[in-house]
DNA sequence: GCAGATACGCTACGACCAGTAGCGAAAGAG
DNA sequence: CTCTTTCGCTACTGGTCGTAGCGTATCTGC
């Protein structure tokens, strides 16, 4: 999911290399700033005026940039997802369990958390928003479920897929249910995700899937 | 979920009964008032003004009911999920799918949807209000696997509890799972919840958790 | 170097909203 | 009929988002 992030973070007016250009040390004191003031206050206690005394920058330089609060925080976050690999770690039950750390890892930090719900909240009200979050970060993780197959197949844990379209649509429930039960144990139920509760999440799961060979 | 609302869902000054008693009709517009601005503005567009408006009511009347914009948004919201109900169908697998079909029709509505986004993302960023949420909309929820549990117990689909923590743990699990998948399906992925597909995952569902002796 | 163009910091300001206070009037309870 | 409570209304405080205007700093192109 490397791949994912699109252009340097700044939807603002681009600068056209005329004047004097824009300060991109600015640029990462600002998205470093909201991270640290997000991690610390929370997302009701940042405020710009905040963001900007830490970053050592005036209140309106952050509005050149990012038109509101929202995007500003969007942002500074959307850089962490980009970082979910799925390693070979020797069998398909490894593999699960490492990626559903990662996950879990990513999802558990205060301000990720605020910051991918901010996204989907206002996504749901707008429908190119919801693309945009459905090409750029949710179809990509998919890859990841795609890999782990290919990697159990090639290590002869799973039979290879007969038919296409139903392997995608296998792909398509493991997805929603891997993805969505991290999800919601973290941001909804408010549980920890510990290492004991992946352990038994990846059981049930190869349970639940026939195809295993082992 | 029937016997899960506390109280007439009002937790200011409660009436005692003596001088002009409060308006029931004026509860039901502005919960409802509520759940249609929200869902239409999410949450930073919400105003108490505009849903005083709404529901033709003053804005202090809201106050005296409600102590916080929080919990009003909390109520409007809980009732819905208080519809859910896990009726005896006669086997497990068929209790699992009625129960995740009401659970999906309530959430594919683009209103509960945008809504309910609205108010997990204003909880992810105060744990006052998250702690409010999942004591008057998740932690009620489990009961509905408690109790479905109970019935294939009863029915003899499953062998009965013997440890009770590792029980609740499971419970646990399942609701996440459940809850999680659809949620993910619905809200993040944006793919419909078709009987055909309730019926895969009810199977797999089934599949992963042993204890079930048909 | 020297213009022109642009970003920058600063201060001040408008707009909006959560939540409160105090009033007279309305509507039930007993 | 009286007493109690709610109701709508208006006005207010305090805080934050986001903008406007200014003089200054910094870079590009010539």
């Amino acid at each position: 999911m490397a791949p994912t992030t699109q252009q340097p973070a700044e939807p603002a007016a681009p600068t056209r290399g005329k004047g004097r250009p824009r300060s991109a040390a600015a640029d990462l004191a600002i998205l470093e700033a909201t991270r640290q003031a997000l991690a610390e206050l929370g997302w009701g206690g940042l405020t710009m005026g905040d963001v900007a005394t830490r970053a050592g920058v005036a209140k309106t330089t952050l509005y050149r940039r990012w038109p509101s609060k929202n995007e500003l925080v969007v942002d500074a976050m959307a850089i962490l997802f980009d970082q979910l690999e799925v390693a070979d770690m020797g069998s398909l039950q490894a593999d699960v369990e490492a990626v559903v750390a990662q996950f879990a890892d990513l999802l558990s930090r205060p301000e990720t958390q605020a910051a991918l719900l901010a996204l989907f909240a206002e996504g749901s009200r707008d429908p190119q928003l919801r693309r945009r979050i459905q090409e750029q970060i949710v179809e990509p993780q998919k890859v990841l479920v795609q890999q782990g197959r290919a990697n159990a197949q090639a290590r002869g844990e799973m039979v290879p897929d007969e038919d296409e379209h139903a392997a995608c649509e296998e792909i398509d429930i493991i997805f929603d249910t891997i993805a969505g039960t991290v999800e919601h144990r973290l941001l909804v139920s408010g549980r920890p995700v510990t290492q004991e509760w992946i352990h038994r999440f990846a059981t049930l799961l190869l349970n639940a899937f026939p195809g295993t060979t082992c």
